[in-house]
DNA sequence: AATGAATGAGCTTTCATTCAT
DNA sequence: GATGAATGAAAGCTCATTCAT
């Protein structure tokens, strides 16, 4: 009895999960692939290579190359956008917030470091075309999370008061993103080790005492 | 008599020195070029139009592409790879190195935006290819040199023990170099305050007290 | 008893014609696509957007597109070739014949507005291919009849002898069958209309008195 | 010192008609292929085999394939309805004009039978393009004068006042540009003849007496 | 020094067709 | 009968590079 229901309902699970599967597979390997070697520079044959399929078959899965990366990015940038605002939601006092929110990060470079190296690397160049729009504008609401942060904590006294908020801003962004350049998920170096190193030289700075 | 030499003298010197400015001219408008929109993202006939001539007479001066990028690029860490040799050797006292590190690092920012961007947006692509070898070869030099210092003043009790110099050095050089991608010369901000609250964060950190 | 025999006997002569009636509501559609945007601009995947399938499950009923095509056309060309011999086998004169053909084209263009610019639009790049020989064979019969009439009328007095008659049948057909281009089935013109303004100027020409 | 000034001249003119020439006989093949075999079925391919460089150099010369296509028809188009309001323009009765349109018509179909055959059979497909709107509105200003005509001369008693002058202007318009399809500038048949015998039937219609 | 025509390799994309399910 | 994934060939176009002038 429960065998007849479970046979129907595995198999649509696993026929959705096969062609879900199929999906993320390939934007997988090309957010791998777009990440490593540019976007630009790598071809949609390159990516079918990867696959095992010819690179017309990517258009059975996809609009365009272009759609590829769309895809990758918006899913990315979404998901970092909720989980920052969640972070900052929680009612806890700057210095815990910024924390989170840099804890996070370098999480997310851990788990996901194709898709931020991808941002990392082709936001610039994006920022100007017309679907790419919301690339600057997740980037711009981000930004607000973190600088609301700076300020509320400046504010309260937890933070220097002699340092701008825009460029404090900037300074951690790039020192926490630019790790994604050399971080390996892999390697001997593990991700919470590397947030706590962080967070040490971010709050307390390089000098000793 | 005097003057038969002198015209052609001159005139020759007119040229050559035409000609060196052409050169660099043209060195100029393609590092813009590969610094904004990308190296393989830029076609010589986009640097042929901004030049005013034909992509095709672009071979009149250069080899290829490739080797405009090359000649940019190894002017380019050349100069820095001395001007930071030449800052280490001072007799001073590794936070006054590190000072001084930092505070070239953002006037060369300031100064030759593009060569910066260049290389901090290719030079992970190119590391592997043969002809592009010496990029790692003195980004390797230049890192010891940072090192170096970090190690010094770990010994020396200037730097906290509880860092890595490693992971600090990669959070030092990211955050600086980071600012070529929102620092504008042309801007409200200057580079030396640039300089000077950065230095402040790195040393002091953002708390307050 | 008879129930049983006549379900599924109904059923099958259901799906019969369903099945016919599938095939000939796909090649009307293939028709119509073939005769607006042009044979080699529509693709399978248009008509089986039309229809309402993939486009993949076309060849469940045909075997290519071009079989698609060549259906419409033998068909369309097959019944239009009898209808002229048989207008044409009619005991009447040759004025009348030629009426009567008249009369049957624009019709027919009325009718099979679709089969008939297919004709015209196609004809003359399909003249070449192999497997569409039919069209020139059926062409030059058609042209028989028409030329055969032309050529009695003349000799009976009834044309006027300094009309060579290979000129006129090309006058005629290319100004009959060219309304397939601008009139319009569900338009205020009726074909009636049409015909009738067609023979007074065939047979009278333009001229007053 | 007349030959001082004619050699640099006469250069000049060499250079510029080769170019031109180049440009010419590109578009002349393109032309050619473009109405025997279809715009949509000529491959930039095609194109450069038959001019004898490479496809890639096509693009040397012209923007687009679709450039190409337009060059051809606007030009075509451009100087039809030149020479239609030319003939119109002239002081005659609407008889002589029609006569005069007519006999332009076939001579063009002798002289440019290519373009004439683009415009017949692309045009429809075109219509609908932004880039190709020019086509429909010149082709709404030719028929104006042809129906400018018509009307004068129904006005006048010259033509037959139970003729639609819209239907009139689709019959000698289909007849006439019809025969594109069929008439060979290298056969034996002359395009005066052509003229003349159309002139008849049109004016006279094919009944004797 | 520069032009302008051409090359040749490679790119993204399209599309008729096949086939296991 | 229909789906959906894939094929394979071909399409339009781009681009670094060459070379005669």
């Amino acid at each position: 009895m429960v065998s007849t229901e479970s046979v129907p309902r595995s198999k649509r699970r696993a026929t959705s999960q096969k062609s879900l599967g199929r999906r993320s597979e390939l934007l997988a390997i090309a957010a791998e692939m777009f990440a490593t070697r540019g976007y630009a520079q790598t071809t949609v044959r390159d990516i079918g290579d990867a696959a095992g399929i010819l690179s017309g078959s990517l258009y059975h899965h996809f609009d365009s190359k272009e759609a590829m990366l769309d895809e990758i990015l918006r899913d990315f940038m979404g998901s970092l956008h909720s989980a920052f605002a969640a972070i900052a939601a929680e009612e806890e006092g700057p210095r815990q917030v910024l924390e989170g929110l840099i804890r996070y990060s370098i999480a997310t470079i851990h788990d996901r470091p194709h898709a931020v190296a991808l941002y990392q690397n082709e936001s610039s160049l994006l920022a100007h075309l017309p679907d790419f729009s919301y690339v600057a504008q997740i980037s711009a609401d981000i930004a607000k999370i973190w600088l609301d942060v700076l300020a509320a904590g400046r504010e309260a006294g937890t933070f220097r008061r002699d340092l701008e908020p825009g460029i404090a801003y900037r300074f951690i962004r790039d020192s926490v993103w630019g790790s994604v350049r050399w971080y390996s998920p892999d390697g001997a170096l593990d991700h919470e080790t590397v947030a706590e190193q962080y967070q040490k030289m971010l709050f307390g700075g390089l000098l000793a005492e």
